[in-house]
RNA sequence: GUGGGUGUAGCUCAGCUGGUAGAGCAUCGCGUUGUGGUCGCGAGGGUCGCGGGUUCAAGUCCCGUCACUCACCCCA
């Protein structure tokens, strides 16, 4: 007989960039989850849910160097033959907006257009994980597809509805940040500056680096001094009206994709102002670094919380999806949920009032008595009160404090009353008073777990 | 992938130029045969990330490795 298994701790460690949430903070993201979709759904976008893996090489053929962030699947046992190399083989997708664009090229044939559709899914990213960047993160995306052409109004749609699930979330002040692709690539087109990619990864760099050194990077890539000067001054711009179109006009460039830039991001910040003053920014350092955008771009930062990135961003895009003989334009916003559920409890304290759903917590007198308790649960739920029967018949104080340490507001006290009914104790302010587990009304604020914020 | 930092209890961390582990918080128990939170007392919980080396002796010094973390890249 081998000698007993010595009870050696097992370890378990985190892994780094696969973030887990304790209960009250799963409660508060189900929350976020819940406004997100509520907003989307009043907006009429239809859910969707597309498959967690692509072809790799459909993942691959949208973006610039997205291989390396795409994580392969395959069986553990596969033949080696089969493993490690990445054409035909399978990964798991990084956005929704590339399953997306498969998935209505896939169904074109069994849906309506334009298609609305809302989608909220695990993305993974084989990145270097820091604060606020994760390999494992939920998205929230809603996106428009049309045949042929898609309606310039959609754009300024996008970033509306974003705002208002924002406004209905603990979020504090925030901006969506919006400019059109147009706008740079004419303008650097009528520069003389051809280059409009290049161009735009340097200026996308300005917040972190500072002009003096996207200056020097631009001249570095051929660019005059005089042609900095003006990629710069265009990047300066940033209002919350549709005066940019002046300030832009005012640095003398002409080109016919500008002009087009300029009109259709007029169009998104008027649309804003109307229906959300303050929130929409038109903002023309804003670049996006995915090269399948073709117009109007947004990305999304907290007042307060502009080093954690955006936590929303999308655009407008042309040709993602397209068959080679029908083209379907989009337009498409995506809130990084993870992200700005992990800013949220980080930064602003946010937490769930409780740990568990139960409002009730149903005490048991001595188990030859559970079946009382188990009565009264039922009778509770039956009429929508979330409630739980305790573990154990044990000392009454300790079926108060299993309640008080999940932030169970209501214990239930079966026969405690003097005529041998119920008595329900609000265990926070101590009062206990007969109830009816059939009549018994909780109060509407005590039965879901609130959501709050603790700082500003 | 590149470079820096850090690994000691569930968490936050002490542990001096080497002498075989400690605090606070948390958890559980008792005080309180059933009504909590305060308070008091007590308990459990560590192959000091892992492997090797130096040494009579390593949490401490050396090498390697892994993990975590920060920055770059890129992005929600």
């Amino acid at each position: 007989m081998p000698a007993p298994e010595s009870a050696r701790a097992v370890k378990v460690t985190p892994i780094s960039g696969f973030p887990e949430l304790l209960p009250a903070e799963r409660l508060a993201e189900l929350h976020v989850l819940d406004v997100i979709r509520e907003v989307f759904e009043l907006h009429g976008f239809t859910p969707l849910e597309t498959r967690a893996v692509e072809p790799v090489e459909r993942l691959l053929g949208k973006g610039g160097d997205a291989d390396k962030e795409i994580y392969g699947v395959t069986r553990l046992a596969a033949r080696s033959d089969e493993r490690g190399g990445t054409d035909g083989g399978l990964g798991l997708h990084f956005d929704l907006t590339v399953p997306f664009a498969r998935y209505v090229l896939e169904h074109a044939g069994r849906l309506h257009f334009p298609f609305r559709r809302y989608q909220v899914q695990r993305v993974w990213r084989g990145e270097r994980p820091q604060e606020g960047r994760y390999r494992e993160f939920t998205q929230a995306d809603i996106d428009v597809v049309d045949v042929g052409e898609l309606p310039p109004h959609l754009e300024a749609e996008m970033p509306l509805v974003v705002a208002e699930a924002f406004r209905r979330l603990p979020v504090g002040e925030f901006r969506i940040l919006v400019n059109n692709r147009k706008v740079p690539e004419g303008f650097y087109l009528g520069l003389g500056l051809t280059d409009v990619q290049g161009t735009l990864r340097v200026v996308d760099k300005l917040d972190k680096i500072g002009a003096e050194k996207v200056r020097d990077l631009l001249l570095e890539g051929g660019a005059t001094a005089e042609q900095a000067e003006q990629v710069l001054a265009l990047a300066s711009i940033r209002t919350a009206d549709t005066s940019f179109v002046e300030r832009v006009r005012a640095l003398g460039v002409s080109h016919p994709t500008l002009d087009e830039g300029l009109a259709a991001l007029a169009a998104v910040v008027r649309a804003g102002e109307e229906q959300a003053p303050g929130t929409l920014v038109a903002d023309l350092a804003i670049a996006r670094g995915l090269d399948y955008y073709t117009g109007t771009v947004y990305e999304t930062q907290l007042v307060g919380a502009e080093d954690w990135g955006s936590v929303s961003s999308g655009g407008r895009y042309d040709s993602l999806a397209s068959d080679g003989r029908t083209t379907y334009p989009g337009v498409g916003i995506s809130i990084g949920v993870t992200r700005l559920v992990q800013l949220l409890l980080a930064r602003r304290g946010l937490t769930a009032t409780r740990s568990t759903p139960a409002a009730v917590l149903v005490a048991v007198v001595d188990e030859e008595s559970r079946r009382r308790s188990d009565t009264v649960a039922a009778a509770l739920r039956a009429r929508g009160v979330p409630c739980e029967v305790a573990p154990a018949a044990a000392r009454f104080g300790k079926q108060i404090r299993y309640a008080d340490r999940r932030g169970i507001p209501y214990v239930w006290f079966p026969g405690a009353a003097e005529d041998g009914g119920d008595q329900v104790k609000d265990i926070r302010s101590g009062a206990q008073t007969d109830a009816d587990a059939t009549t018994w009304v909780c109060p509407p604020a005590d039965l879901r777990p609130a959501v709050v914020v603790t700082a500003p």
